[in-house]
DNA sequence: GCCGATGATTGATCCATGTCAATGACGGGG
DNA sequence: CCCCGTCATTGACATGGATCAATCATCGGC
């Protein structure tokens, strides 16, 4: 990833029916881009729909750079053994960085059926770099996505199996949760393993720690994918935050 | 992180005489810069000199962004109970960026006497916006950080306590390391602590497991801070990256 | 060149989470 | 609307790394 933070939340329902790179203009470029530049990034831009449950986009010899205009994606890198980590979860309207193969490999999987604007990272930064004013949206996205990352690593390197599965929830609660009375739903798109392949952990423990929050009365399910929390502040005091008072 | 990738690696010994801006300057917009643009980055920058050992930078309510000109760093995140992580080490020429407070706490610490020019990251970004050109060079170093910060990720979700020592030792050894008769040579500017909270592990896992390579004949130490690889290639094998034969 | 403080190493034990295994419940496709 | 594959849950046990504790090495200061 690379993210958004502040990307207006579209109601999903009415599929929108500007062009997929249009969109992408829209989002990424609100201050809006001259023909010429346009036409630029057009010709640099591929479309890709993807379904459920399909690899999108591989790691390859470059990085590349993609705009998710609907759906849901997770970034996933393979280590030896098939082990895998899920480095992020992506929503409308990001920006997603997919980094060229090294030492891990890096694949891009839609968890909905996506939308995707896919560029070579070199070609679309050296444009975005030539004229005024389109590195900077750009490079916001980045910095987002790196303290995301940041985020994670905290969680990955200290946090016990409650506290990440507590973070997560509240993070992904403020990325895709709805407001409701005296709580929050959320619609998971990716399942238990894709979280615990997120969190560094096991989909057994990820179950033990949601039924031990669901014994807390801090957590509802229904079915697969519906999670209510009935009280976001206890959670995130589980989630191992500093508190700021101290 | 940010970081660099390429920065040409000069030698320590001989303090460079150019002002601390003018280094920062020559090496992240290596294209020059006009000299209005030139005076308004001076305008926003501010030096600091700080020794080794000691917190060079606390989070603050924004972002900041800061050239490294001499020295290393390390960037703690700190979480409830005084539990650290290391997100990430830094050295001379690399530019970091510094989150704003919110959910844990960043501190940048000198590991060694550093020389470092600070911006806010609003006033540098808006700036490097402006201008065709400037951006390029900084969108670049976020991304290879975040690259960095991924794979920092995988050796936390996924890696044993070996494969994560094995891959800090290739990993350093591929930013500070110097080549030598039939291995590698690394001065190592951060204490086994260090290692361990960047790692998720403790000093004394870390400490088991450069006992471990040493048996292997895979390391040798010297010192506190001296280490040496005879053999990298059998090291990386160790580190759990995606065997490219596969 | 000695000395003390700090950091590193090594060993014994414990526990959180992984692993293995069995049961249960969604939910898509017929 | 039922059926079956997949996913989730729950339980018993194993284990990697944490924790606690003791000793040893390094190196800056005198």
């Amino acid at each position: 990833m690379f993210s958004s933070g502040s990307i207006p939340r579209q109601a999903r329902s009415t599929p929108d029916s500007r062009s997929l790179f249009d969109r992408f203009a829209a989002t990424i470029f609100p201050d809006g881009l001259t023909d010429a530049v346009r036409a630029r990034f057009r010709a640099l831009a591929r479309n890709l729909d993807v379904s459920a449950g399909n690899a999108a986009l591989s790691s390859v010899g470059h990085d590349r750079i993609c705009y998710l205009a609907s759906g849901a994606t997770k970034l996933v890198a393979q280590a030896s053994n098939g082990r895998e980590q899920v480095i992020a979860f992506h929503f409308a309207g990001e920006l997603i960085s997919i980094p060229a193969r090294s030492a891990h490999d890096y694949a891009l999987c839609a968890l909905k059926d996506c939308e995707l604007v896919v560029f070579s990272a070199d070609e679309f930064l050296a444009l975005a770099n030539r004229e005024p004013g389109l590195a900077g949206p750009v490079l916001e996205r980045a910095l987002a996505a790196l303290a995301r990352c940041r985020e994670q690593s905290i969680a990955l390197g200290r946090k016990t199996a409650q506290e990440r599965v507590a973070s997560f929830l509240v993070t992904i609660a403020g990325r895709i949760g709805r407001a409701e009375a005296g709580g929050c739903v959320i619609d998971l798109p990716m399942s238990r393993r894709d979280i615990g392949d997120s969190l560094g952990l096991t989909i057994e423990t990820v179950s033990r720690q949601f039924g031990e929050l669901r014994d807390r009365g801090l957590l509802e399910t229904s079915g697969r994918s519906i999670v209510r929390l009935p009280d976001p502040a206890g959670l995130d005091a589980l989630a191992g935050h500093l508190t700021h008072a101290a």
